[in-house]
RNA sequence: CGGGACGUAGCGCAGCCCGGUAGCGCACCUGAAUGGGGUUCAGGGGGUCGCGGGUUCGAAUCCCGCCGUCCCGACCA
C-alpha cells in the first residue's frame, strides 16, 4: 500500500478519491497498454458476484449462455448502416495473421450483434425456433480517447444478451423485461437505486429502434449509465437475412433485442457507496461478508483465539451450507497489529468485522462492527450466526435506503427556470426532472451550454415521446418529461 | 487532434536555477521485542535519473530532437 495513509476526501476531489480507492483497495491496476485495465482478485471477486446474481436471473427468464468469436469480419459491421457509423471510429482492427496481411481485416468486437445475428440466421428456420434467447459473457474492445478505471477502458468485460422474436411486441416486451431484471439486480444486490426509462434519439444505440437505460446517481451528483436494453427492430435481421417461416406460411424477418451491463458496474458501486475510509460493498455483493480479526498478546492466547475463529468459520462459513453459508475470512497475519488490519479491511469495504480477543472468549462473546455505520456491538457467541445474518440483511437494506435518500435529496422536481438549471449544472449538479424539447437541436444546445444531457425519459409505461414537448430553455415549463444530468 | 503540466528505486517526492558521478519517506528483506484502532528498534537489498544526440575534463542538472504519462476540451458503456 502507498505510504500516504489518508485518501483524498470525496468532497475535495471526487475523481482523485475514486482513483485512490480503486487502486488502494486493489480492485484494479493500470496495464502496460494505455487505457487497458488489470482487474485484480478483489475486483474480480465482485465481478464474480455480479455474474452469479445476473446469471441466475437470466436463467430464470429462459436465457442460455453461449460464446461467439472475438474477431469479426470488417464487412459484417458495415451491413447495418447506423451500426457501422456508430462503432467504426472506435474499433481496433487486426490486419495481419500468421505474418501475412489478411485479405479482409478483422475487427475486434466492440459488441457482437453482427456475428451473433449472422449465426442466428443459420439457426432459425421457422417460428417454432423462436424466441431464441442467448446471453454471452465476454470481453469487448472500444478505442476510447480518454479512459478511467472501470468506467471507460479500452477493453472491458460485460454480458450481452441477444434474442430473436417473431413479433415486434414480443421483442419490445423482452427489451423492457430485461431492463427490469437489471433494475432489480442493481437495487437488490448492489443497493444502487436507478432511474429507468427510454433514451432519446441522440443517446440511442447505433442500429436500434429504441433504447432503454438504467441511470444511477453517483456521489458527485453525476449520472452513470449502468445498463442498457435495446429493441433492435428488424434492422439487423434485414442486414443478416435472419428470416423465418411464419405460422401462416409466409416469411418474415425476426425482431431482435440486445442488452448489456459491464464491469462499469464496479465503478458505479465505488462511486455510490464509497466513503472517506474507502470502499463499502453491500453484503449480497461482497466476496467476503465477514472478516475475523483475532487479537492476542501471547502464543497461548493466539492459539486460543485462532481456534475459536476457525471454529466459527467451520460452523458458519462451511461450503456444505450452500447459499446459507456466510462468506468469511480469518485475518491471521502475524506481523500486522489489529488496528492496521481494521483500516485495511475498511478500505476494502468488507461489510462486517468480527473482533475476537481473549477478553471476549472469557465472556463467550465477539465484537461485531458494521462497515456502513461503524456501529459496534458485543454479541454472545451462542447467537452470533443469527446476529450476523440479521445484521448483513439490515445493512443491505440500509445501504439502498441511504443511496435512495441521497439521490432524492439531490433531485429537483417541479418548476425550474433556465437560469436556475444552468446554475445547478455549473455547480453541484443534480438529477433534474424537467421538460424537454422535441427538437433535437434543443437538447444539443443545452448540452453545449451546461454539459447536461437527457439521461432517460422516465416513465413506468415508457411512453413514446414522439410529440414535441415544452422546451426547458425557451419556456422552462415545469413538467417531468425528462431526467437531465451531467453524466460519466 | 487542440491547451497545460510532468517523466529520478515498487509508490510518493527532493536534487536541476548555480554541472562534480544520486538522496528522503513509505513499501520490501533479516532479527528481536510488541499486539483491543495505522508498532518500535537495529541491520539490509533495490536506480540504464524516459530515449537519442550535443556542449564539457565531467551531465539527473545546460542545449536540441523524439517518446511517454496525466489533467482540461472534442468522443464514449
Amino acid at each position: 500500500m502507498a505510504d500516504d495513509k489518508k485518501l483524498p476526501t470525496r468532497a475535495e476531489d471526487f475523481s482523485a478519491w475514486y482513483n485512490e480507492v480503486v487502486l488502494r483497495a486493489e480492485l484494479a491496476d493500470y496495464s502496460p497498454v494505455r487505457g487497458c485495465m488489470v482487474i485484480r482478485p478483489d475486483g474480480y471477486g465482485i465481478w464474480e458476484r455480479i455474474q452469479r446474481g445476473l446469471d441466475d436471473m437470466f436463467k430464470a427468464t429462459g436465457h442460455r449462455n453461449a460464446y461467439f468469436p472475438l474477431l469479426i469480419p470488417q464487412s459484417f459491421l458495415s451491413k447495418e448502416a447506423e451500426h457501422v457509423e456508430g462503432f467504426a471510429p472506435e474499433t481496433a482492427v487486426v490486419t495481419h495473421g500468421g505474418g501475412k496481411a489478411l485479405e479482409e481485416p478483422l475487427v475486434i468486437r466492440p459488441t457482437s450483434e453482427t456475428i451473433i445475428y449472422a449465426m442466428f440466421a443459420k439457426w432459425v428456420q421457422s417460428y417454432r425456433d423462436l424466441p431464441l434467447l442467448i446471453n454471452q459473457w465476454a470481453n469487448v474492445v472500444r478505442w476510447e480517447m480518454r479512459t478511467r478505471l472501470f468506467l471507460r477502458t479500452l477493453e472491458f468485460l460485460w454480458q450481452e444478451g441477444h434474442t430473436a422474436h417473431a413479433t415486434h411486441d414480443e421483442a419490445e416486451a423482452e427489451t423492457r423485461k430485461m431492463l427490469g431484471v437489471y433494475r432489480t439486480f442493481m437495487e437488490s444486490f448492489m443497493a444502487m437505486p436507478v432511474v429507468t426509462g427510454r433514451k432519446t434519439e441522440s443517446e440511442k444505440f447505433a442500429g436500434a429502434l429504441r433504447t432503454y437505460g438504467c441511470e444511477a446517481m453517483m456521489q458527485d451528483n453525476k449520472a452513470l449509465q449502468a445498463g442498457t436494453s435495446h429493441n433492435l427492430g428488424q434492422n439487423f435481421a434485414k442486414a443478416f437475412e435472419l428470416k423465418f417461416q411464419t405460422e401462416s406460411g409466409g416469411t418474415d424477418f425476426a425482431w431482435n433485442t440486445s442488452w448489456g451491463v459491464s464491469t462499469r458496474l464496479i465503478g458505479g458501486l465505488v462511486m455510490t457507496h464509497g466513503d472517506d475510509k474507502g470502499l463499502r460493498v453491500p453484503p449480497r455483493l461482497a466476496p467476503t461478508e465477514v472478516v475475523i480479526v483475532p487479537i492476542w498478546r501471547s502464543d497461548d492466547e493466539k492459539a486460543r483465539v485462532l481456534e475459536a475463529a476457525h471454529k466459527l468459520v467451520a460452523e458458519l462459513g462451511d461450503y456444505a451450507l450452500g447459499d446459507a453459508r456466510l462468506r468469511m475470512h480469518v485475518d491471521a497475519r502475524e506481523t500486522m497489529k489489529p488496528g492496521a488490519k481494521y483500516y485495511e479491511w475498511e478500505l476494502r469495504g468488507v461489510p462486517i468485522r468480527l473482533e475476537i480477543g481473549p477478553r471476549d472468549l472469557d465472556k463467550q462473546q465477539a465484537v461485531v462492527v458494521r462497515r456502513d455505520s461503524g456501529e459496534k456491538k458485543f454479541v454472545p457467541l451462542a447467537t452470533l450466526g443469527a446476529e450476523l445474518k440479521a445484521t448483513l440483511a439490515a445493512m443491505q437494506d440500509a445501504m439502498l435506503a441511504a443511496a435512495k435518500e441521497r439521490r432524492e435529496a439531490h433531485s429537483i422536481r417541479g418548476a425550474i427556470t433556465w437560469a436556475k438549471f444552468k446554475d445547478v449544472m455549473d455547480g453541484e449538479g443534480a438529477f433534474v426532472y424537467a421538460g424537454w424539447c422535441g427538437d433535437p437541436k434543443c437538447e444539443a444546445e443545452i448540452k453545449e451550454e451546461t454539459k447536461a444531457t437527457i439521461r432517460v425519459l422516465p416513465d413506468a409505461e415508457f411512453r413514446t415521446p414522439d410529440a414535441p414537448k415544452s422546451c426547458l430553455k425557451c419556456g422552462g415549463k415545469a413538467t417531468e418529461e425528462a431526467l437531465w444530468a451531467k453524466a460519466y
